[in-house]
DNA sequence: CATTTTATGTGAGAAGATTCACATAATAAA
DNA sequence: TTTATTATGTGAATCTTCTCACATAAAATG
């Protein structure tokens, strides 16, 4: 089952002690399945089909439950509805969090109009762009200035921000961001954010995946002509 | 140094032999701070330079080093010029490598008007999208039809591909890749492709990240409050 | 030219993550 | 109701990754 692709979390490297663990990881990678699923009308899931849908062993699987009190039936696998609201208390999905958007250009915008977000429980309640000509881009979509900042984050109490605005500015942004009682933030930007030791920072390096990618082909490729 | 801040990788969990160490995503981490050092006209840097500017220890990045064979001055620590170089071979980097985007969607069109993606050796050739409506949308930037896919792959020799498809479409346009000759895909859709094991795939799960940077803000939260 | 300073390079030990193996409990079958 | 079957749950072993400590070499200083 587990063979023959290779398979990715997405990432998560700390080193304070809000650590994010590798099985939670995998967590959210469980999560995310079990809402395809039990969309699908599955109701019953066992740890073999949450390890071949998500690229892990069923073993770890049950060791990660297990590390987070998640528990099933012995023979029965595990029930997809109540699995699902184990899963979210364990998160705290019981309610939808409001988060902010800044940098509204090529990426910011795709980010903004992603309609599954709500679904996992993520909320972008304002967009916000310091180019006075993105703030007018669609009447129904406001995209505000950096002024209303703070206003925005009191008022919806918004507590993580994602930063989508070029490298030059990401610093900048960020300590704004952390000044205005932002406590995570989600980095688009290729720079590593210093941040305070309670901010909570995450990377996504768009290039660095693809790089890795391209780089694990050619090596594949080196090894194959080694057999011709 | 390394303490105050949530760090990140990029994320890769294999299961093939083909897998990207832990060390190799950090091996990326310093590469793209030593492009931007470099253009900002620095000439030496220190493993704790570099370790600063990804959020690793210094002793880690020596041991990264160490394990691929890159060594620097015993005092005067590493040449920003030459280490490039030395990185740019490792991962293959002398030449430009060619790869394809399939789904114009919001976040394809995203990437692919990202133009710092050619400083990385990453460039996109041609765009796909199934909907004619998205194939015209710009003269000097086409997207093709799934028809000609194969015709290009061939032409620029593409090896690699990012997927930004809908999930239902995903494993479909997968499978097709697979079939012309594609052997690497960055998959954007949150769905586990299955492919065969000369293929190497790593999911980008956006929800995921962001998530657990809320995740990891309401778990801080909760316990800085035990100490109200 | 000898001495001090400073950063590298790496073995050894610690910590963390994964796999293995099997006891255990729930269900199904007889 | 007894027996067989099947999936879970988890300690122990293994494998991987990270940290520590310090010897070592290059440069700077006197
Ligand atoms: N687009 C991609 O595919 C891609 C790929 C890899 C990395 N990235 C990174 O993601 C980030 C965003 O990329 P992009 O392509 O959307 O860039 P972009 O230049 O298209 O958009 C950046 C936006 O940020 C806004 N901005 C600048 N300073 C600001 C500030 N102080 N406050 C608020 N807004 C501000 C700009 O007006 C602009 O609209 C960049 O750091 C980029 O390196 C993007
Ligand atoms: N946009 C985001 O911010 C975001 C966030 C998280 C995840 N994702 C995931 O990324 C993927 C793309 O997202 P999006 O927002 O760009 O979606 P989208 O619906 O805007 O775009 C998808 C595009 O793929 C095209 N397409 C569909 N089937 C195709 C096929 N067989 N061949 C070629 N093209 C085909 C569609 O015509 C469409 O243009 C989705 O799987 C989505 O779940 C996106």
């Amino acid at each position: 089952m587990h063979k023959g692709f290779v398979k990715q979390l997405f990432n998560v490297k700390q080193i304070t002690k809000y650590n994010i663990r590798n099985s939670l990881r995998r967590i959210f990678l469980y999560h995310g399945l079990l809402v395809r699923l039990s969309s699908m009308g599955v109701t019953r899931v066992f740890s073999f089909t949450l390890a071949g849908g998500t690229g892990v062993t069923p073993e770890q699987v049950r060791k990660d439950f297990s590390e987070y009190g998640i528990r099933g039936n012995r023979r029965g696998g595990y029930l997809t509805s109540s699995l699902l609201k184990e899963l979210e208390a364990l998160f705290n999905r019981d309610r939808i969090s409001n988060v902010i958007l800044v940098g509204m250009g090529n990426l910011g915008q795709a980010l903004s109009k992603y309609g599954l977000f709500i679904q996992r429980g993520i909320n972008i309640v304002a967009t916000f762009d310091i180019d006075p000509f993105k703030q007018k881009a669609r009447a129904d979509d406001i995209v505000y200035p950096p002024e209303r900042l703070q206003e925005i984050i009191d008022r919806f109490h918004v507590n993580v921000a994602i930063v989508a605005v070029p490298d030059i500015s990401a610093q900048e942004v960020c300590n704004e961001l952390v000044n205005m009682g932002i406590r995570g933030i989600v980095n688009f930007s290729p720079v590593l954010l210093k941040v305070p030791e309670y901010v909570v920072v995450t990377n996504v390096n768009l290039s660095d995946e693809i790089e890795s990618v391209i780089w694990s082909v050619s090596r594949m490729k080196e090894e194959q002509s080694l057999f011709l």
